[in-house]
DNA sequence: CTGAAAGCGCTTACAG
DNA sequence: CTGAAAGCGCTTACAG
């Protein structure tokens, strides 16, 4: 910068006047700091700005998880939406484990990143003493857990996603209705489903793992204790996909002989025969609620709680059928 | 710091002698610094740090996507290896766009980050120019493509799981094999497939899309027109879970008529039914080669270019079996 | 072993 | 509209 002010005959301030663009300079002396700027190929360190200005333009991104199709999917709308803005996203992997959360909070907080974005993952909110700590505006994303006090939130209505596939079952005739879960994490998505299906399901069994041979395995202790179920809701798709391999193996045709719903809405889902119906949450929405809601935060300084909550879509596909059984 | 010098009764040279644990300070004074550390709360400044000293601690990662398995699976191990050396992550994808991966690695060259990690899209190579300009050490990940001179690359041998899948046909007696193929981003492992399978395929056909519907797709096409073959061969995994899928539908069952092998191993073609014997590469391997190499340069400012060939490895599972027609 | 000074590359008031 | 000064929070020589 000094090097650009010297050829250009000026002092470093003008030249940051005229790299910030601040309407106080002369045209004249703008072209001649323009092109000093050109032909040196100065680029603003972002560094030493961000010690001045106290901005470091980076925010970040805390998620159980990048394996994962969702959490996969949310980081790239997020990062999506924060390039838009000229920010950069550092991520951070919990695992869903205490220390290490504390660690990547801990970590981030030395960063003097301008704020923070945590993906639920049944742990970090035992941590958020160190983000209220740092001082730092952050929002939780994604939130399934029970909502903590005076936080920034943007999430999904989860009882509602399971309110539309009961629903759906419902209205196809289904009576007889089983459950495979990731329980009792997806709680709220079994309230929904009971709400939506106007009745009790007549077989709830919990998946051991999350992921499809989790729901395989569920599937099929389902369908050999429950022979009478009609239709089958996963909590997710994952488990969704191994409820459908199970189903063909135990010669239950899909849908003809057996309904599936579930929700999340992976692309695999779409891809799967039948592609399984389901239950949609608008990702990128949430990506760009929630980057500027705390870009809002980190351009007023103010911290304004609230609870964003995004509503969840029905996907009608092949995999639900009117029940054979009335 | 200032803070903790005057409560300390130092001066701040000494805090930072302290903090960064020189041994030039007595265990006295050691005790009294530690002691104001603790009770101000006091964690150093990266920011401030990285300006003085010119490392920021940071490393650039560029991918294609995060919501592809591979990929994502990468990320995640490089994230961890990183975060065992202190080093914290930013993340950039491009879609395999021109533009936007330039606008990336212009962004991160103005955040004055120590290293860069770049992971083959098509495209970053043609942007190696820019990379190249900042000066900043890189390390090329996962390259499918042609390696560019003069660089450091981490990658897998390609050519050697189209070999390791090819050899499995034709151990299995296989000699009519179909190819369903990313191509021509798959080349290598095509022709390993070759050598592998010791002639030629008895047909191949290149998938539209890179997905598991694309696979079903070529997969279709490939057995109305080729129904002698007795194998396929996916040039990666999501591609084979949609031949898996098109095999069903056409009535051949897999492995008793129609063996699957594919390249990638990624989590759902071990839960797939039957499980996909598939080629795996050492991601996590990768990971740890890549981010070791990048921060040796870092620490040494120098460039040793050079290229790191992991080797894949089979996985036998159920998808394969002895082909009926000898 | 400890302290005073200069500097990393920018920005923010404040005079002129 | 332009320039000289101080400061962001640290570190790096260099004296004492």
């Amino acid at each position: 910068m000094k090097d650009v002010a010297l050829r250009a005959g000026v002092t470093k301030q003008t030249v940051s006047n005229v790299v910030n663009k601040r309407p106080v300079v002369s045209p004249d002396t703008v072209a001649r700091v323009e092109k000093a700027v050109a032909e040196l190929g100065f680029r603003s360190n972002l560094l030493a700005r961000g010690l001045a200005t106290g901005q470091t333009m980076i925010v970040g991104l805390v998620v159980p998880t990048l394996t994962s199709a969702f959490y996969a999917e949310m980081v790239e709308q997020i990062e999506n939406a924060l390039d838009g803005e000229g920010y950069n996203l550092v991520v951070g992997t919990t695992y869903g484990d205490q220390d290490r959360t504390r660690r990547k909070l801990e970590g981030l907080r030395q960063r003097s990143i301008d704020g923070l974005l945590l993906a639920d993952d049944g742990n970090v909110g035992g941590q958020l003493e160190i983000v209220r700590e740092t001082g730092l505006p952050f929002v939780l994303c994604a939130w399934e857990n029970e909502i903590p006090e005076d936080t920034t939130v943007v999430t999904f209505d989860y009882e509602k996603a399971g309110y539309l596939a009961g629903r759906q079952l419902r209205q196809l005739g289904h009576r007889q209705v089983g459950v495979v879960g990731d329980l009792p994490a997806h709680q709220r998505r079994l309230d929904g489903l009971r709400r939506g299906l106007g009745r009790e399901p007549a077989a709830i069994v919990a998946s051991r793992e999350s992921s499809q041979r989790g729901g395989y395995n569920a599937a099929a202790t389902l369908l050999a204790g429950a022979a009478e179920v009609t239709a089958i809701m996963a909590t997710h798709d994952l488990l969704a996909l191994g409820v459908l391999e199970a189903a063909k193996q135990h010669g239950r045709r899909v849908p003809d002989d057996l309904s599936l719903v579930s929700i999340d809405d992976i692309e695999a889902s779409g891809q799967a025969h039948p592609p399984v119906t389901t239950v949609a949450f608008p990702i990128e929405r949430l990506a760009q609620e929630a980057t500027s809601r705390l870009l809002r935060a980190v351009g007023t300084g103010r911290r304004r709680s609230g609870v964003t909550t995004l509503p969840p879509k029905l996907v009608v596909r092949a995999s639900t059928a009117r029940s054979a059984r009335r």
